[in-house]
DNA sequence: GATGAATGAGGATTCATTCAT
DNA sequence: AATGAATGAATCCTCATTCAT
């Protein structure tokens, strides 16, 4: 539950936790930093310039943690998708445990963790827009299998009552773009009505919502 | 007295698609060419050369109709996101007139639209994104307004029975960013999916769920 | 006294006085906005659009004057040079007609013609400071004779009694300088001192200091 | 306590210049590159490649030792002409000390030092040409007080009796064109008569020439 | 592990010049 | 005679990357 990659990569290595390598410190910074202006200005809107200063290096220093921008970039994803996965991952084997799954539980877990790391979805926003293009095979690796997850959850739940199959996958698209687009419009939306989105009771308030939106559209019939 | 201005502005022009000027021609597959680039790629990742190469000429030519690639790039925006206001605006004005505004038809109004010119929403997003950073200051002038009449619109609609008056932006957003993240997401999704989401049908049924969804969530209570 | 190339070309045609071709007007304009702009900024300071912006015209209707950015370099330090010749080439006819040339007279003669046209000056040192290299042949075909005779005049002056043989170059040299300094600084000295040394007062005054100590060195020893 | 700072800050430095870092080294290069190529050819003839060729380096190079080509061109004009500046103050405050400062002395301290450097002269020259539109403002805070003081200097002096109060600012301003004259000229002049002002006789003479007019004009009236 | 220095590739922009209109 | 459009060449500058220290 400590989020981080460990959740997502098994678990090899009896875990030196005790006191990580001043190294890694650094590289973690350097992940922070990236992961915020990658969210912000895109892959090619970041120079490694930027970056460094903001852990206050000096460019070539990035070299001695990271192979290349390119490689920093992956990095970046890797280590803020794989804990966003996990959670998936997991409500969905609960659900398929329980024989069903409740997606106003999966929203009431998801929003939180991204609301912590709102650069996130921003970053995938950003990916997302460059269409498959640039999209690093790792991302697209774990999106599909995510679509096809969602697609035959909601095929075998109630909503298959409520919508037409055809409708099915538009409607899990449109839940996606909810989130995905809530967090990547907080910045504009405070510059423009000064109310932050990523601010707790604003995120409470969504997370609310939203679960109540999917419960109408996805849960049990009973509303 | 029938100078340029004309030309520009509606009404049956003497002969107006004739013979546009040479120049006039080429500055609009400018813009094409740019709306395509800026749209996938994002105002950085886009290079005048880029543009240049895919009307057709040497960089310097485009300097020939755009000072900069800045003004390049606002002019884009401002030629893609002007009709849209303009549907926005007379709906809003028919549906003062009518005394109510049929969020259904607004939808059905605008998506067909948005579907013709896919780059629009994604230029938007891209914008969005870069968080007011680079935002044009048009931009802005135009966003503005335009969650203001949405939120009061909604507010004085059947919705407000429905919703706290809290939820009613979280609500607007969410519509928002349903449909500019349907077409943000079309490139990809079709990598991913085989399933291209600007197809004429995939829009139509996307244009009907989500009238739907609109209705459900806006609409006269009676259903 | 009519000043422009006449002076200096003999005299070959009849003269089209009457009236001026258009073509010709907007040539003389050319020449004076080129002229400004290369005293000012030299001549890779200088460009075309500055130029032909500063007439009104666009920079491709230049070429219908001029052949080059070069040649109207050329024609700008021949049509301001070749009067400035002429009066030096009569001041010395004449004196060697009278047998001894005043040099205060020359002084007096020559400080109001660049008065006038104080461009003339800034433009030579322009040309000076390049230092030959981009000095065009034509300059150095007239500049050569000038020095020449200036020394061949001093030399047989009063003033080969109070200086050396050596210093009678460098004697020339000096009183080049302060003639060509004067109007070079002249800008910058009124943006520094708020005096304008272009001011008529100001060139009179100058005038009679130069003069008076062109007489002190090189007239007649009675002072 | 004895760090960083110290070694930094003056101090009778443990190995001073020993080996001064290389990259010093190759800045003091590009300076002198850079110098004689705005002396020759003006801010705007100057090319950063053409520096950066002639100390043997590509272009992007120079960017890690100096900012901007403006930002050379200012550590350029501040490294020559801060030891001129020595040289005047130095001599002003001998002469405020012994009661009568003698410009003959002052012309002989200054003219070999400028023979030494002579792209300094041409330097300003280049500046005043220009006019004080890109003079830099360092620049316009040296000129100013050196004008200043120049003036005061002379009204105090026997000149004084000899010109008329008028006359005295234009009296300085020629002496600084012969000096500033001299330098500039010299390529040019070296080209078209094959004598080399540069040459340490031919400076001599000049110094020589320079400081008895000086002193004709302003020095003790026994003359 | 950090960095000063160097650089190839490229990016926006300017400029002189040409040509068809 | 004037100009809109096009362009090769060149300019200043940035960037990712390398390497020696």
């Amino acid at each position: 539950m400590d989020g981080s990659l460990d959740t997502f990569q098994a678990r090899p290595r009896p875990r030196p936790l005790r006191r990580r390598r001043k190294g890694e410190i650094t590289a973690e910074r350097i992940l922070d930093a990236a992961e915020e202006h990658f969210a912000n200005h895109g892959y090619e809107g970041t120079t490694l310039r930027d970056v460094a200063s903001a852990v206050g290096l000096r460019t070539p220093s990035l070299y001695n943690h990271f192979d290349s921008k390119d490689a920093l970039y992956a990095a970046v994803l890797e280590r803020g998708i794989a804990p966003v996965l996990a959670t998936l991952a997991r409500a969905a084997v609960e659900g398929d445990a329980r024989g069903e799954l409740d997606p106003g539980e999966l929203v009431e877990a998801l929003m939180p963790q991204l609301a912590q790391r709102p650069n996130l979805p921003r970053l995938i926003a950003q990916e997302t827009l460059r269409g498959g293009d640039h999209l690093s095979p790792m991302l697209r690796k774990w999106i599909q299998p995510l679509f096809d997850r969602a697609d035959r959850m909601i095929e075998s739940g109630p909503a298959a009552k409520r919508f037409s199959a055809d409708q099915l996958p538009l409607l899990v698209l449109a839940m996606y773009n909810i989130v995905v687009g809530y967090f990547s419009v907080a910045p504009l939306y405070k510059e423009l009505n000064g109310t932050d989105l990523l601010d707790r009771r604003m995120v409470a308030r969504q997370t609310q919502l939203f679960s109540e939106l999917v419960r109408l559209l996805f849960g049990s019939a009973e509303e």
